[in-house]
RNA sequence: CGCGGGGUAGAGCAGUUGGCAGCUCGUCAGGCCCAUAACCUGAAGGUCGCCGGUUCAAGUCCGGCCCCCGCAUCCA
């Protein structure tokens, strides 16, 4: 009987195109294609959505600055962030931009549903503006009564007319969805914080902005003086990225889906994002990961200081998956984590040059000196396959990236181990038969090349290449991580050293 | 008493429900020659920020204190 496929669906944040592509965008989506990647070997049918956030005032200010037309300085952008696909060997099927006509009438539908439910009010919005910075000011931003950055200036009150969300309506629901979930929100400490904001105090927010004043965003539904808040536009593309309201089959097989945020976003995503899908009468997320930031030099990455890390120039460097696995195995999981040149050679040298580029060409050579190039015939586990792939499998469910690098590596340090531990080139020299131990190597190698798949894609491939074994054959990941899966008796060939030291 | 994160070997970090303090790099000493001067074994190096409490037992739990980093802009 024919099983019909399970569907997965994760999706990242949408950049804002106000900067370029940003090395905690490039950790966020590297992230997000190791899980898409791993579910599509264990034979689900994947949707994996990324995309640009392009409205706003910002964006708008930008584009003026640059005499563009505010959509074409978008396309421009979109365009680098795409390109993002190929530099990091990505593996989304989506690119959402929130300027795609499709996601404007979601959104414009999504407003009328949460207008029809009575969440959205007009309120006379007062705010403090600075015009030293140009800027709306909030009270928690005001330093005595005064702008910090311009205290000389007396401040302006303005009023304007906005809609509003009713968040606070949503209170007892969302503290209903953490409690009833505990791993609603991962790590734990986040959801504990965002437990607690939600307790504290939920304040309806501003969800549209004057179009006199800031005509870049969506129209609002039957008025047309008003456009959308960025933020409340932006979030729906998670929806709207798979086919709501149109396509509501497609919608319905998909969502809830799995979202992966940085912890700036832990408000909008975990609580405001949730209350609008409350509103509209939708499923809220299924869970939401929230990673930490990536510092430089132990500060934030800031233009001003000149220590921001640009993506693109590291894979230039180093190659897509040392750039891949440095992230993923170098920062903590769940905290910030310090990017240095300096520590990201270190890791190189000590986890690929010396750990499992120096193994391959170890085992791949044995077998061409010892084993006239073929592999051996098979024999019993010497390693804890199972376990091994136990603890993979445990460690990505709770998104501990860094502790699928580790577990990987003790697999590599097991392999080295055993080969100076059994001596194989001194058996041989004595006429000792030594396939069996070959075997082991080679088999472990197969464990080592389809643990990376998700990992380092093309790394993955060109061990498993080694042992004959071609990538688009390992289709079913249950039957992949069973030990013996080798086949005897086909040729192997070493190829080029995997990792050249730096 | 604004919010949050952190202080563990020379550096960078792990330490889940309390139970002999670990990992990577670096240093030192051996081994090895299959491998990318790679690999393996061993050693040195710690008052786990400070003080107090609970406990047979605290890096871990509780109370107090000190120090560092984010929370205006650029910016994920």
């Amino acid at each position: 009987m024919p099983l019909k496929k399970q569907k997965y669906y994760i999706t990242t944040t949408l950049p804002y195109v106000n900067a370029e592509p940003h090395i905690g965008f490039a950790l966020e989506i590297i992230q997000a294609d190791v899980l898409a990647r791993f579910h599509h070997l264990s034979g689900e049918e994947v949707v994996f959505n990324t995309g640009t956030d392009e409205h706003g005032m910002k964006i708008y200010r930008k584009a003026l600055e640059q005499k563009k037309e505010p959509l074409a300085y978008c396309d421009e952008y979109a365009a680098r962030f795409d390109a993002l696909k190929r530099a990091l060997d990505l593996s989304y099927t989506n690119f959402i931009r929130t300027t795609d006509p499709h996601h404007i009438k979601a959104a414009q539908e999504f407003w009328m549903l949460c207008y029809k439910n009575g969440d959205i009010y007009k309120k006379n919005y007062q705010v403090k503006y600075c015009v030293g910075c140009e800027m709306e000011k909030t009270d928690s931003e005001l330093m005595d009564g005064r702008c910090p950055i311009h205290p000389k200036m007396e401040l302006e009150q303005i009023e304007e007319e906005n809609y509003f969300f009713k968040f606070s309506k949503y209170q007892k629901k969302l503290l209903d969805i953490y409690e009833k979930n505990p791993k609603f929100v991962i790590p734990k400490n986040r959801l504990r914080e965002i437990k607690n904001f939600v307790e504290s105090c939920l304040q309806d927010f501003s969800i549209s902005r004057l179009k006199s004043k800031m005509p870049w965003g969506i129209e609002v539904p039957n008025d047309s003086e008003h456009v959308m808040y960025v933020w409340f536009d932006a979030l729906i593309n998670y929806i709207s990225t798979i086919g709501w309201p149109d396509d509501m089959k497609k919608y319905n097989s998909l969502w809830p889906g799995l979202q992966v945020a940085g912890k700036d976003n832990l408000r909008q995503q975990s609580a405001m994002w949730q209350a609008m899908l409350l509103s509209a009468g939708l499923k809220p997320s299924k869970q939401i990961f929230i990673h930490g930031f990536i510092t430089s030099r132990g500060q934030k990455m800031s233009k001003s200081l000149g220590n921001v890390v640009d993506p693109f120039e590291i894979v230039n460097k180093y190659g897509t998956d040392a750039t891949r696995y440095y992230l993923l195995g170098a920062m903590p999981a769940y905290e910030d984590g310090d990017f240095t040149v300096e520590n990201f050679e270190k890791f190189y040298t000590a986890h690929l040059a010396n750990g499992v580029g120096n193994l391959t060409s170890r085992i791949l050579t044995m077998l061409e000196k010892y084993s006239d190039g073929k592999v051996p015939p098979k024999s019993e586990a010497f390693f804890e396959v199972k376990k091994f792939w136990q603890e993979y499998e445990d460690a990505l469910e709770e998104f501990a990236f860094d502790k699928i690098i580790i577990a990987i590596n003790e697999l590599v340090s097991k392999c080295d181990e055993l080969i100076s531990e059994q001596k194989p080139w001194e058996k041989a020299k004595k006429g000792e038969d030594i396939t069996e131990l070959l075997y082991q190597l080679a088999e472990g190698l197969r464990h080592i090349g389809i643990s990376l798949l998700p990992i380092m894609p093309r790394t993955a491939e060109r061990i498993l290449n080694g042992l004959n074994i071609r990538t688009e054959d390992v289709v079913d990941l249950k039957k992949e991580i069973k030990w013996g899966g080798l086949k005897s008796g086909v040729d192997v060939k070493k190829g080029e050293m995997l990792f050249p030291r730096i």
